[in-house]
DNA sequence: AACCGCAAGAATATATGATATTTTTACTTA
DNA sequence: TAAGTAAAAATATCATATATTCTTGCGGTT
């Protein structure tokens, strides 16, 4: 279907940011080129290319002739974070739901479907999955604010969903069950094209999270 | 009092975004890295390095093996980027006037005083501070919402102001009085602890200038 | 005239090595 | 302990070289 994208550049971009957002590179670290250089097998020059744009989006500080290092955490960060994604989330979905065709709700049924399968399998103690939950995770909350026909808005707000999903990474601790059944009523408040119930779900989802994430960082 | 920053990379950065807010460099434009070079006087991988920040905060485009290009304009994006900028600005905003202190405040009047005095010499006729209006203007509506409390917010924030600003260079017609009209009515509704005043100003303030442009590029 | 495929030329992506600066680290001295 | 500094480490920048990948123009075909 699509073709492999496989620069060395792009690729060595997926990994390093998947290293920081499953917590391999720790917050704060330092990240000597040298270092990179054998662990990903790309040169100095493409190595710099790619910490430069993981800097402009936020997920390296580059201190001017010091080098890179992977964002520090704080929880005043993430409840930032957190605060903007229910901004822009709740705001995407609510033109989401105004303008979503037949065919955002198949996608909407079947994004929704995986992942109640996942969390089903998770709850019952397979634990094996933890990037494919990540996965079906994104790809329903993608789903749900596809249709807000804004480019820009998907964007930020892809980036905002990584940068949460790091935190809930670095705890490591999931809410299953309660997740499970938020998930499920944001679908159907969704689906009925009830937007300010399915706004209001969504905020609190994704206040819950911060709040047991905050916990956890404690 | 600033120590100036003057690395090859950051000025070469600041020196092409610039000429891509400004126009310089026009939209759709192949940016063909030997022209860089001499234009900018900087080196390959310092271009690239450039380049690649620009690609990722959305100023240029970078298909995969076809180089760079000066991100294309179109209507729809400059609605997309106006309508983000009342979300997060608004939103700013209301938690800037919950927040600011007497120090806010007085940031915020001496913004004011500037662009008012600019807009002032605007009016009278004498053109000759494109880039000092911009200033100016960037200046106030960022101490209206400095106090936000959020660096993640104001981040994203810049970039679409500065996302937005290009397209109003792009057509160079200015709303003059009736802006100028608009920032100090937001500004008195600031001060005044107005909340949903201030929010809805800004927001129509926006607006209008959504509407002016767009006008201007049909 | 429109379409196809292909070779030559242009441009990009990546790597390597070299140099000037700046930052750190370690050590010395007051 | 504080301050100062020389040596070591790391960064920023550049020039060059090579392999790939695009782009373009030319014939040949239908």
């Amino acid at each position: 279907m699509d073709k492999r994208i496989s620069t060395v550049g792009s690729s060595t971009y997926q990994r390093i940011k998947r290293d920081i957002l499953f917590g391999e590179l720790e917050p704060g670290a330092k990240l000597k080129l040298e270092g990179l250089k054998t662990r990903y097998e790309a040169s100095l020059s493409t190595l710099r290319e790619t910490l430069n744009r993981l800097a402009s989006e936020g997920f390296v500080d580059a201190p001017e002739q010091r080098g890179f290092f992977v964002k520090p955490v704080s929880r005043d960060d993430l409840t930032e974070i957190a605060e903007l994604r229910i901004l822009l989330e709740c705001h995407a979905l609510e033109l989401s739901i105004r303008n979503g065709d037949t065919e955002w709700e198949g996608n909407l049924v079947s994004a929704h479907h995986k992942l109640h399968r996942m969390e089903q399998r998770l709850l019952d103690g397979d634990l094996s999955g933890k990037e494919d939950w990540k996965r079906y995770d994104w790809e329903f909350h993608l789903a749900m604010i596809e249709a807000c026909n804004s480019e820009n808005l998907l964007s930020l707000h892809s980036t905002l969903y990584d940068k949460y999903l790091r935190y809930q990474m670095l705890v490591l601790t999931f809410r299953g069950e309660e997740a499970a059944v938020e998930h499920k009523q944001m679908f159907e408040a969704a689906l009925d094209r009830d937007t300010e119930k399915a706004k209001s779900l969504l905020e609190q989802h994704i206040r819950n999270g911060l709040t047991h994430t905050l916990e956890a960082m404690a």
